[in-house]
RNA sequence: GUCCCGUUCGUCUAGAGGCCUAGGACACCUGGUUUUCAUCCAGGCAACAGGGGUUCGACUCCCCUACGGGAUGCCA
């Protein structure tokens, strides 16, 4: 059968992590059922919903290559249609129009949990038959006995006694329709098959099934996802640290991996851990999703991206990376052995803004040393660095071989430890003790800019000891 | 408080009554490769929340407790 699913941020904050995952299993649900995939905007609520929020969601979507196959809809944009789906559950007898103010319904709650009750309204209004005035809101006439029972994807048969949901409010007294209300509608009207989305919503269906039920509209199919959590076991929020996907992009993470490593979180199929979206859609059953929470570790993260990372032709990696370079004003025009150096360097982090920053001692001079480096290999190496300057000097032909003779050669003639004689060098090189292996780090270079940078950490010594 | 949902190594998970001496992965630790770093390879540490049942047998089924999360809005 064909599914319909939905994606349904309300664009009150960034696209954050837990919101990509239910983006992405109802992505790949619709995919894998010939269906389609839409994004439809909650934005009911004026106060909160920004334009730069929903676009900050649409687009995290499309770097992620989530796009819906309908234009979203704004439900901002759609009262019309709620006004006329509200005249009819008023015609129906189903709804009714409440005074209570809001100081009322606080005092009702205060006391209710006093007494131990579950705090609701107590439908003071419901047999009331008031008129709409300013101060009314319309509240839907949820049966008070019997149960709402539904059947959920992940967590099989769900049941919530009526009694414990009460008339919940369709309409606010300024006219403008809730969430619950636009949602039910806008589901019938989209022609939703299933509803994939949080499990801070498991209560919220029970709700929604009443109003379809007023409306007499059909039973949705569900599956309520564990909520990612942070490392405080809490869900994850805006509050944390890195709420965006947008900062992940931002850190160098692919997209690929990014959607790679929110599948595996609550999701395995067997052992395998690398894998696309076009895996997912293979392999993935949202049957077989955990139940409970899962916190999200940014170190398994690192180690994806590192895979996804390794994978890329170097082509592909190259243009990755390009935004990156630009971060650290590096033009890679500027060298004609560009590729070799991203080539040498490309497995030196696992995140492109971090192998982006590794790559500037590669295009811009050295402007400081590593203090601890320093401090353990290049003081007292004066004579080593002097020694074998004059040695590489000396070579006729610049290319990786001829300079692992001359190191070689070097290190037998000084009678020195290996560290002892490449450390020097790769911290006049690079300001740090890390790099690729030495012949090749010096082949990166010119052979004037090595001898250069031998006398600025010459220099320097000189300077500081 | 009340209701709902959940609970296997630090973390993500495998496990549908005997295949479990509980498997894999990340992290961590130890070795090896690499002249450093990263990669790679080998090995190691480490879990069924607790208590009752049911059963010849329970990580798997049932109940209770504990703990965690969610909901309880004129937010979505």
């Amino acid at each position: 059968m064909t599914k319909i699913t939905r994606f349904a941020p309300s664009p009150t904050g960034n696209l954050h992590i837990g919101g990509v995952r239910t983006a992405l299993f109802n992505y790949v649900y619709a995919k894998q059922n010939n269906g389609k995939f839409l994004i439809r905007i909650e934005d009911t609520d004026a106060e909160r919903s920004t334009r730069e929020f929903e676009e900050n969601i649409i687009n995290g979507l499309k770097v992620l290559d989530i796009v819906s196959d309908e234009t979203p809809i704004r439900q901002s944009e759609r009262f019309n249609e709620y006004q006329e789906k509200t005249n009819e559950i008023i015609n129906s007898g189903k709804a009714y129009y409440c005074e209570c103010s809001k100081d009322r319904l606080d005092e009702i709650r205060s006391l209710q949990q006093q007494q131990g009750l579950k705090p609701q309204y107590d439908g003071k209004c419901r047999d009331l038959n008031l008129e709409k005035s300013e101060n009314t809101v319309l509240r839907l006439k949820t049966p008070q006995e019997g149960a709402s029972i539904f059947n959920d994807l992940i967590r099989g048969e769900v049941i919530f006694q009526n009694n414990e949901l009460d008339d919940l409010i369709l309409v606010r007294s300024d006219g403008s329709p809730t969430y619950h209300l636009c949602c039910v509608i806008d589901d019938r009207l989209q022609d939703i098959t299933t509803v994939i989305r949080g499990e801070d919503h498991l209560s919220n269906t029970a709700r929604q099934i009443h109003i379809q039920e007023a409306f007499g509209y059909p039973r949705l199919e569900y599956a309520h996802l564990p909520l990612v959590l942070g490392q405080n076991k809490k869900r994850l929020s805006k509050r944390d640290s890195v709420s965006s996907v947008h900062d992940y992009f931002d850190q160098g993470y692919l997209p690929t991996s990014i959607i790679n490593m929110l599948a595996r979180l609550g999701w395995s199929g067997g052992d395998k851990e690398i894998f696309s979206i076009d895996d997912l859609i293979k392999d993935f059953r949202i049957q077989e999703v955990q139940k409970g929470g899962a916190i999200f570790e940014p170190a398994k993260l690192d180690w994806i991206n590192t895979n996804h990372l390794a994978a890329l032709n170097f082509d592909k990696f190259k243009s990755k990376i390009l935004p990156f370079l630009e971060k650290f004003k590096i033009d890679i025009t500027s060298k004609n052995n560009s590729d070799d150096i991203l080539q040498a360097m490309r497995t030196s982090q696992s995140t492109l803004f971090g192998i982006a920053s590794d790559l500037r001692p590669y295009f811009h001079s050295i402007d400081s040393y590593d203090e601890k480096a320093v401090k353990k290999f290049l003081l007292n190496s004066k004579a080593t660095l002097e020694y074998v300057q004059r040695k590489l000097q000396a070579i006729e032909t610049w290319d990786e071989p001829s300079i692992d003779g001359v190191l070689s050669a070097s290190q037998l003639a000084l009678d020195l430890p290996i560290p002892k004689l490449n450390q020097p060098i790769r911290i006049a090189m690079t300001g740090s003790t890390k790099s690729p292996s030495l012949g090749l780090t010096l082949s990166l270079f010119e052979k004037d800019e090595v001898i250069k940078r031998i006398s600025a950490a010459l220099k320097y010594l000189s300077e500081n000891s």
